[in-house]
DNA sequence: CGGTTCGTTGAATGATCTCAAGTACTGTGG
DNA sequence: CCACAGTACTTGAGATCATTCAACGAACCG
C-alpha cells in the first residue's frame, strides 16, 4: 500500500505525456489545455517499490501515465506462475487493459519512487463525443496499443532468447530517445532481471547468460542497472527492425 | 486475386455479425437498423483459398467482418519467416490492426471459399461523434482486443506445446459455441496443420507428434480437418480457465 | 497413374530449463 | 570499520523439450 499520497501541482503539462498530446487537440490554447487538464487529471504519489497501484479486481476508471521512475504490470496465474505483461516508462500510458470491463484484469505495480497522472476514462468518452480530432487521435492510439501488444507477441513466440533480449534493450532505448529527444550513453534498467526475465519468458539464469554472452561478443555493455548498445547494427540485424 | 466480386444482399444481417451488434446500438428499430448497414456495409466474395484480401501497403479504410468459412492474417518477416498471426471464423471481426495508420500492416488471406462484409472505419467515426452508446461499445470492443492479444501473448509465451495446442482447440470450440449458441460434435479445423503450427510458433512436426499425443492420451479425437474434445476438464486443467 | 501437397514418424541435434552452488552487492548491528 | 544476513545475480552440469533433417504415408488432381 502507498506510504502517502500527496497531489503535484500541474504536472499534467509535462511535455511527453500522452494526456497532454490527447487533450491539445480539444484545447483552444494553453490557458485552455491547462484548465481541461486540470479538470481531467490528477497526479498522485509516491509510490514505493513493489506497491501496488491497483490489484486485479479493483473498479477500473481510469487511465494512468507515469510521471517519474517506472511501473510494471503483472497477473498470477491459475497455476502459481507470475507473468510480468509490460513495463511503462515516464510519459507512457498504462491501465488500458481493462477499458470495457468493471474490474481490473491485472496488477500495476511500482518499480520504485513513482509519480502518476491519472485520468478518469469517462472524461475522455464524453471529450470524443464533442471532438473529431480527439476521437480520432483515441483511436489511433487503442491501434498503436494493438500493434505493439502483436509485435511484442511475434518477437516473444518466434526468437530465441537472445534476439528477444537484444529487442527488449533496443525498445527501451527508443522509448527513452522517444521521450527524451536524444540517448543517454546509459539506459537505465528500472526493473529487477527478475521482472525482465518474466517478461521475455526467459528464466533468470537464461537472461543473465545471454547478457554475459551478448557483452563478450561486444554487442552492449551492462552495467548495474543500466546498459549500453554499442553494436546498433547487429542489433538492427538480430532484431529484424 | 479475387476470381470474382458479388454482392450479398442484406447479408449483414446475419445473427452474429459484430456489425450487426455494433449498429443496434444505434438504431431505432429493424428497418432502421436495415437502412443503416445498407448505407455502412458492403459484403463480397467469394476469396479462394489463397486469395489475398489485402495486403501489406494496402490503403487501409475498413474494418471486415467474416461472412463464410475463415480468414487467417500473417507477415512476412524480414528474416524470411512468414508468422500467422490470427484465424477469424465466421461473425468475427478483423482489420483492426491498421486503425490509425494509412496503410496494411498486415496479409489477410482466404482460408477457403470465403465472403466478407465490410464497413468503411470513417463511417464509425462519425456515427460514434453522436452515439455515446456506440462509442462505448466499440471502446469495449478495442479493450476486448486487446485483453484478446494480451491473453494469446501469455498462452503461447509461457505454455509448452502441449498446453498451447490444447487451448488453440479449446478457444477454437468456444468460438464456434460463441457464434452459435451450441457445440456440434466435431469441430472444424479451418487452416491447414503448417498454419496452425505457425500461429502456436511451433514446427508442423511437433504439432503433429502433440496431436497424436493428446488423441492417445483420450484427451481429443483427431478427423480430416476437424477435431473433437473428448477430457473438458482436462484441457481446462491444462490451459488453466 | 505419377506428381504434388499435406501430414506423420524417427533419430540426432540444439536451445532452454532445472537444480545446485557460488559470487556480489546492500543494509544492519556491533 | 567489520561481520553478518539477505537479496540479486551469475555460473555450471545434467535433464527436458522442441527443432532439424530425413524418410515415409496419405490424399488430391491432373
Amino acid at each position: 500500500m502507498p506510504a502517502k499520497v500527496l497531489y503535484l501541482k500541474r504536472s499534467h503539462i509535462c511535455p511527453h505525456c500522452v494526456f497532454r498530446k490527447l487533450l491539445s487537440s480539444v484545447a483552444r490554447d494553453y490557458d485552455h489545455l491547462s484548465a481541461i487538464a486540470d479538470d481531467v487529471t490528477r497526479c498522485h504519489g509516491p509510490y514505493q517499490a513493489g506497491d501496488h497501484i491497483y490489484r486485479v479486481g479493483d473498479p477500473f476508471r481510469s487511465l494512468m501515465v507515469v510521471q517519474q521512475r517506472a511501473v510494471k504490470t503483472e497477473i498470477l496465474s491459475r497455476d502459481g506462475s507470475l507473468d510480468v505483461t509490460g513495463f511503462y516508462l515516464v510519459g507512457e500510458l498504462f491501465g488500458y487493459e481493462s477499458i470495457g470491463q468493471q474490474q481490473r484484469c491485472l496488477d500495476a505495480v511500482a518499480l520504485s519512487d513513482t509519480w502518476l497522472c491519472e485520468a478518469p476514462f469517462y472524461k475522455f468518452e464524453s471529450l470524443c463525443l464533442d471532438s473529431p480530432a480527439l476521437q480520432a487521435q483515441v483511436f489511433s492510439l487503442f491501434g498503436d496499443i494493438i500493434r505493439r501488444e502483436s509485435h511484442e507477441l511475434r518477437v516473444i513466440r518466434n526468437k530465441r532468447a537472445e534476439q528477444r533480449v537484444l529487442w527488449f534493450l533496443n525498445d527501451l532505448q527508443q522509448r527513452v530517445i522517444a521521450r527524451r529527444g536524444d540517448a543517454p550513453r546509459k539506459i537505465p534498467l528500472p526493473m529487477l532481471k527478475d521482472d525482465m526475465a518474466r517478461y521475455l519468458s526467459l528464466t533468470p539464469e537464461t537472461l543473465s547468460r545471454v547478457l554475459t554472452g551478448l557483452q563478450r561478443n561486444g554487442l552492449i555493455r551492462n552495467h548495474f542497472k543500466s546498459f549500453e548498445i554499442l553494436d546498433m547494427d547487429a542489433v538492427h540485424a538480430a532484431t529484424g527492425d
